[in-house]
DNA sequence: CAAATGATCTACT
DNA sequence: GTAGATCATTTGG
């Protein structure tokens, strides 16, 4: 299935859903790394007072949000890149944050770019994208093989997707609760996670 | 130019 | 495991 497929024809909540157990695979001057997502945010655009596109607000920094889905938006917040995937058609400024990954390949790049235990390797948005070793030079660019990209062939299945509200969302009327993380149940690399909801065996994969 | 924004680390329990 | 300090950039006035 190509990427296209599979964000054509899904609202981004879906998406976000989606998402998890796909693998990202990044292409590096040190080989490939690759890790699987493991917990998502939905960002619903124009109408999302938690939204950078929030009333269409189109400024240099989100202006990657109007470009087609499978591009690559990617923003500063202090200290800490933060990796989100445009969803929608161009025009239609919707996103999805990716807040969690497991690594499945490249472990001893992703240490060496951020050298903690494994634990805090990769169980939050800026830390995944240290560990990644990524700024934003990607930000309004497509997935592409060459750099950084989706594998949807070799994904692994969550027994169970949890939800919650979106960590950060506050005084957004409706929005602050609206049901728009998904995570893993069980699985390590989600942030926020307490240490007796973590499946120690599975991780909260099927496969 | 002032205000607003969230994640992470440290130091401690 | 948790509370509080720390970090830079963008935006709106």
């Amino acid at each position: 299935m190509t990427i296209t497929t599979f964000l054509s024809g899904r609202s981004t909540p879906q998406i976000a859903a989606a998402l998890l157990g796909t693998k990202l695979v990044l292409q590096t001057s040190q080989g490939p790394i690759s890790a699987w997502i493991t917990e998502t945010e939905a960002y619903l655009g124009a109408q999302d007072a938690g939204a950078h596109a929030f009333k269409n607000h189109q400024t240099n920094r989100n202006r990657a949000l109007w470009l087609p889905a499978g591009t690559i938006y990617i923003y500063q917040m202090r200290t800490q890149y933060l990796l989100n995937l445009v969803t929608q058609p161009a025009g239609t400024p919707e996103c999805v944050l990716i807040r969690g990954i497991e690594p499945a390949s490249g472990l001893t790049q992703l240490q060496h770019n951020r050298p903690v235990p494994l634990a805090n390797l990769t169980n939050g948005p800026g830390k995944l994208m240290q560990a990644l070793g990524l700024d934003k030079s990607l930000n309004g660019t497509p997935l592409s093989a060459e750099t950084l990209n989706l594998a949807l062939t070799t994904v692994k299945q969550p027994r169970l997707v949890a939800h919650s509200a979106r960590i950060g969302i506050v005084n957004k009327a409706d929005w602050t609760t609206a049901p728009l993380r998904y995570f893993v149940a069980g699985n390590p690399f989600v942030s926020q996670v307490r240490k007796h909801d973590i499946d120690v065996a599975t991780h909260g994969w099927l496969t």
